[in-house]
DNA sequence: ATGTTTAATCTTTTT
DNA sequence: GATTAAACAT
């Protein structure tokens, strides 16, 4: 075995160790919740590198960015000099890009793709059901989108769809394929593409699998229990013989099911990867012996699991509150209330050391109007983040079609806002054209004679400025060594967003907010520049397609000591002394919809994530009736809360918890008091 | 072609 | 209850 620094020894416990210094071979570290699996991971790779593995040789994959870019931090702060700089630290998916950057060529490709966005896929998925002379009636363009991801995930063929619909079961086949054929038309990949086109290179070319095997000898990966197919595919060609695979996981906190991951690659790896090595981390740091029983009592319910047996010695600390209120709004008081009782109360609380958990995002805003009429700081993770507002999207769709002239999406997308004369009519056209013509980028044809002769003279013309200052701009950008924030901003003037956007609204408040969005957006590709001095528009474009919910974060105020809100999902491998669970009603979690699919054992894994997320104290709250749809629904308790051992909880109903006296009482009171 | 009103459709989780 | 598509009026 190599040898360990004694910094590193002296920093670990006696399991941890073990999965540090073992560097070669098939490794799975059976990670629990709070046991220090970033802690391994970070003083495993510094090992790595102690012991003479060149950075450049060690490929770490996370599932967000967030979690790479932490590990880099910790790792800088670990090691001398910019070794830490030299790994690649990164999410499957921009490993993914990096790699197609350089060898997409060979499935005909060029390496300036873009990635496809939500937006992007439906209209694309629309365009191909049309293609193929579907009435959209039959072929759901959301649920073709579903089937398509599920057979790029599996390697499989569109015929192996499982459709119970007979006619679209025989259409499907040609949509996935008119769909992908659009894609390649306009030189973009979707998500699933990332991955699945790097599986087929390294498939295909035994020369690119070699030269990518010599280049990345040492694997390590986060999150294990949320690998897909692909993913798992990816792992093991890259890992060849040698192997050198480390994975890092805990089979309880898979939650990503629906999005293909496949809980047995973790079960499975030593099948997978013979001799593989186990460790188990089962020593928790984080929650008290409260928390921690009720978390596993909760998880010891599911049948498919590694056994494993998390304890601490942080003490019992508080039971677990169950709370019940009467309604939504009852239950988000009592949130703020407890909050601010934890800031101002014995407890003296620091707001960025309370985050408020929920199922859906929905559940948010109830929350939100609370928190804001008790003027607590609150941060929301995720949800309609900033980069969801239509103008901000609209802006990107601007710049999307400068990077990539093959990009009719965004052009689409742009080209009648603000209104320039273009409407219904000339866009009829200008998808007749490009139908007759076939891959001629929509925005060449703009400036054609057969489309401009189509339509109106005021449409022609605003056609041919609009591809003008496209293609001036597109000019400016590909010269490289530009600054790309101040000519982005010159360009959407040039282009008449900034100025449409006044006219478009016309109550000049909503018209500043926008532009101060936009102007935003522009900020924000001026300090990704100010990080990466070299960074292209491409760069930054990429940059904000592979881009996640940890990246998205809406503050409400300037304060950076702020309660966080944020879905279970969002909270993974987070941790706060003082953690709320909102909605604990059946049907709103577990959800409804995720129990029809069967997977109620996800849902309790789900539960069990948020459970151990809390260090200090854990409240779990409940609304008996609560607006849904627009109309009061009446829930039962989740029967989670049943699971957690009587002995561990204290119930009570919302309005006792803090009781409210209002003014008028109180001066009748005082009345009486003097009197 | 564009602006305004009404109807409809959904909210599970996301790289 | 909020966003988006479709229908209608200017």
């Amino acid at each position: 075995m190599p040898e360990v620094s004694r910094k590193i020894a002296d920093a670990v416990n006696k399991s941890q160790l073990e999965a540090v210094s073992r560097l070669d071979g098939p490794l799975l570290v059976l990670a629990g919740a709070g046991t220090g699996k970033t802690r391994v991971i970070t003083y495993r790779i510094a090992n790595m590198i102690g012991n003479g593995i060149a950075p450049e040789r060690i490929l770490g994959l996370t599932f967000t960015n967030k979690a790479a870019r932490e590990m880099r931090e910790r790792l800088a702060a670990m090691i001398p000099g910019d070794s830490a700089e030299k790994v690649f630290l990164g999410t499957f998916h921009s490993f993914g890009a990096r790699f197609l950057r350089r060898h997409v060529g060979v499935l005909g490709f060029t390496s300036d793709f873009t990635i496809a966005d939500e937006a992007d896929q439906l209209g694309i998925m629309k365009q191909a059901i049309l293609d193929v002379d579907l009435n959209k009636d039959l072929a759901n363009p959301k649920f073709c989108l579903h089937l398509t991801s599920k057979i790029k995930n599996a390697m499989s063929a569109p015929e192996a769809a499982d459709i119970r619909d007979t006619i679209l079961s025989r259409f499907f086949p040609a949509i996935y394929r008119r769909y992908n054929q659009i894609l390649k038309n306009q030189n973009m990949l979707d998500f699933d593409d990332l991955l699945l086109f790097v599986v087929m290179i390294l498939e295909r070319d035994e020369q690119i699998l070699e030269r990518s095997r010599k280049e990345k000898t040492h694997l390590l990966v986060d999150e294990y229990q949320d690998t897909n197919f692909l993913q798992f595919r990816l792992l093991q060609l890259l890992a060849g013989k040698s192997r050198n695979l480390c994975v890092v996981g805990d089979d309880d906190q898979s939650i990503y099911g629906w999005r293909g991951a496949e809980i047995t690659h973790i079960l499975r790896f030593a099948e997978k990867f013979p001799g593989a090595k186990v460790v188990k981390l089962e020593r928790n740091y984080r929650s008290t012996t409260t928390i921690l029983d009720g978390a596993n009592a909760v998880i010891s319910l599911n049948n498919n699991r590694h056994s494993k047996n998390l304890w601490s010695d942080l003490g019992e600390g508080e039971p677990i509150k169950i709370i019940s209120a009467r309604t939504g709004e009852e239950e988000a008081d009592f949130v703020a209330d407890t909050i601010i009782d934890a800031i101002n109360g014995r407890d003296r609380l620091s707001p960025s050391s309370i985050a408020i958990l929920y199922r859906s995002n929905h559940l948010s805003r109830l929350i939100e109007e609370s928190l804001r009429v008790s003027r607590i700081p609150y941060k929301l993770v995720g949800s309609k983040s900033f980069y969801d507002r239509k103008e901000v999207r609209d802006a990107v769709a601007y710049l999307k079609i400068l990077h990539n002239k093959r990009d009719d999406q965004s052009l689409l997308r742009i080209i009648g806002v603000p209104p320039r004369g273009i409407g219904d009519k000339a866009i009829e056209h200008l998808k007749r054209i490009k139908a007759e013509s076939g891959a001629i980028p929509m925005g060449d044809i703009l400036a054609t004679r057969e489309f401009r002769a189509s339509v109106t003279n005021a449409a022609a013309k605003s056609a041919e400025q609009l591809a003008d200052t496209i293609r001036l701009f597109r000019q400016e950008f590909q010269q490289g060594s530009v600054e790309i924030a101040p000519s982005a901003r010159k360009y959407l003037e040039q282009v008449g967003y900034l100025d449409g956007l006044a006219r478009m609204h016309k109550d000049t408040d909503e018209y500043i907010r926008r532009r101060d969005n936009v102007l935003e957006l522009v900020n924000a590709m001026a300090q990704y520049q100010g990080r990466n001095p070299s960074a292209t528009l491409g760069d930054f474009l990429e940059s904000h397609s592979l881009a996640d919910d940890s990246d998205k974060v809406r503050k409400d105020s300037q304060d950076d000591d702020a309660v966080t809100l944020m879905t279970v999902h969002a909270a993974k491998g987070l941790e706060f002394p003082l953690v709320l669970v909102v909605a604990m009603e059946n049907g709103m979690f577990p959800n409804e919809r995720a129990m029809r699919d069967g997977s109620v054992e996800e849902e309790r894994r789900l539960f069990y994530v948020a459970m151990t997320r809390a260090k200090k104290q854990l409240i779990l709250t409940r609304a008996i009736s609560r607006m849904t749809h627009g109309e009061i629904m009446r829930r039962p308790p989740s029967p989670f809360l049943g699971d957690i051992p009587k002995e561990l909880t204290v119930s009570a109903n919302a309005q006792n918890a803090f009781k409210k006296v209002d003014t008028e009482t109180l001066i009748k009171a005082l009345e009486n008091f003097t009197a």
